[in-house]
DNA sequence: TATGATGAGTACGGTAACGTTTCGATGGAG
DNA sequence: CTCCATCGAAACGTTACCGTACTCATCATA
């Protein structure tokens, strides 16, 4: 976007809140979620949050969208290579950023409020779409079998990456990646 | 600690309050697990509470900690159907208990508690373990190439299931663990 | 039956977040 | 430059949870 664009007063305010939303998450978790909270960190009025937003949890919803930003599908010529690298970032992502932490408070959330449980629903499937798009271009050239569910794949291939991270909440050894992308994209000898 | 047969006066409410501890945990998440909302639901008083556990933490981790039963080992003399069981019984644990909830708001409150990140990577290890089991035994009697780690396997083997109930947050489609199995345990045709 | 533990119920002062309101300051648009 | 929508700050009464303390009933056992 032009940066230079004046940044109208309300707007500002908005993107201050929303960002602090973020860090309030990222540090206190769910239960240190609060209007109070988040307007302490923004430097922000009370009156102001909830001029915006009516509860925490519409706060929440639109902090979680701010969040998403799609990973570049790569086109090496490769499902091979084009999937390894985009588990590479997606594991950058888990290890190197806030998301992971934002997430397991979402999750959290989103098993209690409806509503959030649809927007993690919507991000979940915009996540899921550059590995999407690598595989049906794969499977345009030929280079993956028809009688295997794109879908599935998906599944298969970044499961296990979620599954580190958050349940067995261990690091995830360099080797994952290829050992997953070995089993899964039937290379086999 | 007393005797076996008859439960003594402390090991009742001992355990009502734990069962309150699970449901509140269950219906209100981490935001709504206090003190007195446990003690309100288990009838008890919060002295009561504060005498047996001295923050709402150390009440969270034997909670959990009492949540914990292990799978069956099935021996059907098969990798294929005995892993398939596994997945099978794990299905019905993430659909139709309390169980992903509890842990939904459980891998929340590890990220930001060690003493409840260490309870967390214990339980993940001990539900590991009939499945880690059911491999060992493949491998011992030739069924099971003995170049593919049993520990990454249980990753690809458990993670996909995982990652539908929290991430994806859609239903298990009862072909998955068929699926699932056929890519990770190599049975090409 | 007498006695010591244990628990339920209640009350307490302290803290924190709730959601709303008022007020004065400020910055962008006309 | 003026106007006005928006902002930050502060105060408000209300509610909830904190952790502790005290009383009285109940059960376990010797």
């Amino acid at each position: 976007m032009a940066g230079s664009q004046p940044i109208s007063r309300g707007a500002g305010a908005r993107r201050r809140v929303l960002a602090a939303a973020l860090q309030v998450l990222d540090d206190d978790g769910l239960t240190g979620f609060t209007m109070e909270a988040v307007a302490r960190r923004a430097g922000a009025s009370k009156a102001t949050l909830y001029r915006h937003w009516p509860t925490a949890g519409a706060l929440l919803i639109d902090a979680m969208d701010a969040t998403f930003q799609p990973l570049p599908v790569p086109d090496t010529g490769h499902v091979h290579s084009d999937v390894e690298h985009l588990l590479t970032s997606f594991v950058t992502l888990l290890e190197h950023t806030p998301f992971p932490r934002l997430l397991a408070a979402f999750i959290d959330a989103a098993e209690r409020d409806p509503a959030l449980a649809d927007l993690h629903a919507d991000l979940t499937r915009r996540r899921r779409e550059p590995l999407l798009t690598v595989l049906a271009r794969a499977r345009d050239r030929g280079q993956l079998s028809t009688d295997l569910d794109p879908e599935i794949l998906t599944d298969l291939l970044t499961a296990p990456l979620f599954y580190r991270r958050f349940v067995a909440h261990q690091p995830i050894p360099p080797q994952l990646v290829t050992e997953v992308i070995r089993h899964v994209l039937a290379t086999r000898r």
